[in-house]
DNA sequence: TTGAAAGCGCTAACAT
DNA sequence: ATGTTAGCGCTTTCAA
């Protein structure tokens, strides 16, 4: 084994103080409101910063002010593009005001959501954000009552626990039914994965269909996360079904599942778009890269994180915030799979 | 705008000792040593916090402890699932024993990743993961002269800031090699971005072909991350460079430039593995559905975070630890893309 | 411009 | 089994 470091005494607030000659808050002024304290002064401490490497200790600042400086996150998975690119842009700006992110992964289920945010409250954070708005009701309440400002992302309700940014998964879904009735299409399907959002989004999909005189076929939806392997087993069953070859499209739940759904029908040289059309949702980063590039919705992820991090800003800051319910929109990105 | 919730004067431990009438640090008892208390008045505590919703303040409990229960961990990219597959295991394990992660992204860049450690440094962290062994100068002094614990994954280096693991990139470049020579592969090629892992690879594998009698097609680095598009562009310049069509291999520096190549030769109507065989790195969750399933070499990410979070452990609890160096090795999995 | 004093919400001795 | 006392490293009045 290794020897240990021992630990050398800690360097505090004081130890600077007592460098510069002068008193601990003065050290604390120098780094909160240096402009209040004479250049000399400044200088002296700020040289026995440099000399001893002195990192101001946030937890300790946090706890007289009662601001922690720490901010939770929660996603459903964290190695799913769809959820992460989004805490990177929030992470960043939120980075920039001097806040550093707790994130956690809930799973996709409420029950571990509601432990994590438990596990989060201890840790005083300033403000939370939470994927989607289905929360078990224990932890609305602990969310209610802690008074943290909290920001509900990807989608749109009008009961928001505090504020929420995302878009309208039925109206997507609409548009891009309509979309598909305007290109020609006269067979429908869907090819999902067993997520809420991704259900509701099908529903509002055949409903529009529907609407317009049009059956579709409901792809079952499949448990896990979205992946290759469940797009692939999707578009295969669909063909079993008996969908027919020609004027048929298929609404995915994600870019994956469409990834999936061309893969599939390669191996069974069924042409795309020409003798099945495919729609992905999300635009993920190589939705263009694809052969045939992949037609699909973007949500712009960016400015979800983005929105997401002034909208929690402006709570935490108890700033008027006009809007409790902030849409992004989506757009239909043509490409050539449909 | 919306009501501002008053903030409730905040419940601390001393309002749970009044409730219960007992001292605050009996109720800081209840939750740390809960054994040491007498049934009924653990029962009374237990009951105001049930009334009450009461959460320990960590932070605070942190500050007269000394122990943050806070990690940092710094990965390149967030959304490169490469990275962040062994963070989530990490943090899983990390979690059951208390501890919280802050994550934070270098973007590849030492500089940005020295900023990083600095901002963590002013949370006190435990301990620290890093990813890789390369750091600013001014990062390892930090790191030393902070005497946290550090873990430095997916390098091997006989000098890590204090623990590393992860494998030797050289080993399992060079073994591929030894795989494409025992299969019968004559031309030889690598379809890389620039990363200075996969060109450390690449300098082996192309070294062990060297010593085996055989060149090897450098392709030329890609900037930016690994994607489809690399991986297509990669291919397409390998092609129109006159890489022969018949006995000829490529070895990727991930699953994803691989898929690129994949889907380029496709396009092409170069057929794999009979004109043009692939070999990507990772084994990412569908490498096995692409078509054809991807021969890749595998690393056990979930293994690489468990390593990380036992050995991080250990040097938090300053046990004896035997090894700096963990090397969790690496497989060839062979599919059928060569 | 600086110092003195108090206190943030806990844990950890040490008493009893 | 519980209370008393101190103190973790800061920020924030209030004085001077």
């Amino acid at each position: 084994m290794h020897d240990m470091r021992d630990r050398p005494e800690p360097v505090t607030m004081a130890t600077i103080a007592r460098m510069a000659g002068v008193t601990q808050p003065t050290v604390s002024r120098a780094f909160n409101h240096p402009a209040r304290l004479s250049p000399e002064t400044l200088d002296r401490i700020m040289q026995a910063v440099r000399q001893t490497g002195y990192v101001p200790n946030i937890v300790a600042g946090g706890l007289a002010s009662s601001r922690s400086r720490v901010l939770a996150a929660i996603v459903p998975s964290v190695v799913n593009i769809t959820y992460v690119a989004l805490i990177r842009t929030f992470s960043a700006i939120m980075r920039q005001r001097g806040y550093q992110v707790m994130l956690m992964e809930s799973g996709f289920d409420a029950t571990e959501e509601e432990r994590l945010v438990a596990l989060s409250l201890a840790h005083r954070p300033e403000g939370i954000l939470l994927t989607g708005i289905q929360h078990s009701e224990q932890c609305r309440r602990m969310l209610v009552a802690s008074g943290i400002p909290v920001v509900e992302v990807w989608d749109l309700t009008r009961s928001p626990v505090d504020v929420c940014v995302g878009f309208s998964h039925e109206g997507a879904a609409r548009a891009a039914a309509r979309h598909m009735l305007s290109r020609g299409y006269r067979h429908f399907a869907t090819a999902a994965v067993d997520d809420a959002r991704a259900i509701r989004r099908n529903l509002a999909f055949a409903q529009e269909l529907r609407a317009n005189g049009h059956a579709c076929r409901m792809g079952r939806d499949l448990p896990g996360l979205p992946s290759i392997r469940s797009g692939r087993a999707a578009f295969a069953r669909l063909i079993e079904d008996g969908l027919p070859i020609g004027q048929s499209a298929i609404f995915c739940s994600s870019d994956v599942m469409a990834q999936g759904v061309m893969i599939e029908a390669r191996a069974r040289s069924i042409e795309i778009p020409r003798e099945v059309a495919v729609m992905g949702f999300g635009d993920q980063d190589h939705a263009a890269d694809l052969d045939p590039p992949l037609t699909t919705i973007r949500i712009d992820r960016d400015a979800l994180g983005q929105r997401a991090a002034e909208a929690l800003i402006a709570r935490i800051d108890r700033q008027d915030v006009p809007e409790r319910r902030i849409d992004i929109g989506f757009t239909i990105v043509e490409r050539n799979s449909l």
